[in-house]
DNA sequence: CAGACATTCAACATATCACTTGAATGATGT
DNA sequence: ACATCATTCAAGTGATATGTTGAATGTCTG
C-alpha cells in the first residue's frame, strides 16, 4: 500500500491525527482528562448513544490517544499518556492562532472578555499563599473528588445560585473547571460578577495544572448525592 | 448544528486534525517546512497529481495550517505559522510513544539502529566549533540553497557516491535533511558506513533547526542543476 | 489582445466515516 | 447455572473524503 517507510510512517501518524478529528472524541478526550471513566458515564456526558460511545473509544484507542482497564463490570478508559494533553493543546493553540472563526466564537459567546482576563498559574499559587482569594472548582463533585487544586471548594455549577452563602463576598474568587475551552468556568464567574463579586477564570483546568506538575488534593468528596 | 461554544470551538479543532489525518497532507508539510513551493513542485516532490495536490493544499489553507501567496503566475504556499511544526511534534511524539506499529517500522527499517543514535543539536553545535565534523545537508540544491545549517555541505543523496571525494574520510560526517523522519540522512550514514566513513544523523532537520532559533545560512548555490 | 501556462473548479466513482438498531459477549452476583 | 448489566459487535444508511478527468479562471509574455 505504502512504498517506502516514510509513507508508513506518515500514515500511522495520520490515523493519529484522524481520530482528533471529530468533535465528539475531542470532547470525550477532555472528560478523560479528568479522571478514568466508564463508557456509559462517557456516553452521558457528551450525549451519545452509549453503543456509539464505544465505537469512537475503541476509535481513540487504536490511534494509541486513550488506553482501558477491567474493572469489575465496567471497562475504565483514561488517556494513552499525558503527552496527549500537550497534543491538544498544540491542536488548539494552532487553530486559535490561524483560524478566524475560533476568535469569532470566542468574542461572540463571552462578549465582555476585557475583564475576563484569566489568572495564571503562577499567579494563583502567589496569591493563595497570600490568602488572598478562593479558589472555586465548578466541575461535578465527582470530577472534584478525583483531583482537585489543593485548597479549593467545589460547588458545581448548577448548585452556584444556591450554595453563594458559601462564598465569602469580600474575597476575590479565581473558578476553573476542566481546561481552556470549559465553559463552566466562564459561566460561574459571569454569574458571580453579576451577583456582586469579584472573580476571574484560572487560565487552564485541573488536567493543566496536573501536567505541570503541581500538587493535587483528593477525596474530600463531602456533599454525597 | 452545535449546541453551544464549546461544541463550536471543538469543531473547529477537529477541522484542523482532519487536515492532518492523511498520509500526502503531512508529507505535504513536511515539504512546505523547508520553504515555499508552488502547486506544481509540491506535486511532483509527493508524487500526486497538480489538481488532487491543490485540492490537498486548500483544505490545509481552510484549516489554517498552511498559507499562500502569489508570485507572478506562480502561487507559492507555505507553513502559516511556526506552530504548526510544533503541532506535528507533538503528533509524532504521542504516535511513536503508543503506537507498537510506529517502533515496528523503525526497527524494520533502520535494522542497525544501535549505532544510530542521533547526534542532538547542542552537541553539534559543539562539535563544530570544535571543528569536529563535516556537516553534511543531504537534501535537493534548492532547499539547501534557501537555507542550511551554517558550514554544512550540500550534496543531495543521489550524487552522494559520486561525490564521496568532497568528504574528508577522516572526519565525522553529521547529515540531516527534512525532519526527524525524513528518510534521506537514514540512507546517506548507511551508504557512508559502508564506505568506511564514521557517520551519525542529526537529531532532527532544517526546520526544527530554525524553530529552535538558530543560525541559516542562505544561497551559496554552487553546484547549478 | 492572443497564446501560454499555473492553478483552481466541477463532476464523478470509490472508499471511509458516523450514527442507529438489535444482537452477542463477558463478568458479576444470587 | 441463571439472570443481570456494561460493553462490544454487526449490519445498514446517509454523509464526507479521496483521487481522476476535463474544463474554467486568472496572470504573465509577446
Amino acid at each position: 500500500m505504502s512504498k517506502g517507510p516514510k509513507q508508513a510512517i506518515y500514515s500511522e501518524f495520520a490515523t493519529v491525527a484522524r481520530a482528533l478529528g471529530s468533535q465528539h472524541r475531542l470532547e470525550m478526550l477532555e472528560h478523560l482528562a479528568q479522571g478514568e471513566r466508564g463508557v456509559e458515564a462517557l456516553a452521558t456526558r457528551v450525549g451519545l448513544s452509549v453503543a456509539n460511545t464505544s465505537q469512537h473509544l475503541q476509535h481513540l484507542r487504536r490511534a494509541g490517544l486513550v488506553a482501558s482497564r477491567r474493572d469489575g463490570k465496567f471497562v475504565l478508559y483514561r488517556l494513552a499518556d499525558i503527552g496527549v494533553l500537550g497534543l491538544m493543546a498544540s491542536l488548539s493553540a494552532v487553530a486559535a492562532r490561524n483560524l478566524a472563526e475560533v476568535e469569532r466564537i470566542r468574542l461572540a459567546y463571552f462578549a465582555d472578555r476585557d475583564g475576563m482576563e484569566p489568572v495564571s498559574r503562577e499567579e494563583l499559587l502567589q496569591r493563595t499563599r497570600d490568602g488572598l482569594v478562593t479558589v472555586l472548582d465548578v466541575r461535578p463533585a465527582d470530577e472534584f473528588a478525583a483531583g482537585h487544586v489543593p485548597g479549593a471548594v467545589n460547588i458545581p455549577l448548577g448548585e452556584l445560585e444556591a450554595r453563594l452563602a458559601g462564598l465569602d463576598p469580600d474575597r476575590e474568587v479565581v473558578a476553573y473547571c476542566r481546561g481552556p475551552w470549559c465553559v463552566l468556568s466562564f459561566e460561574a464567574v459571569a454569574a458571580l460578577r453579576a451577583r456582586g463579586y469579584t472573580a476571574r477564570r484560572l487560565e487552564d483546568g485541573l488536567p493543566e495544572w496536573q501536567a505541570a506538575g503541581l500538587p493535587l488534593e483528593r477525596g474530600t468528596f463531602e456533599g454525597g448525592r
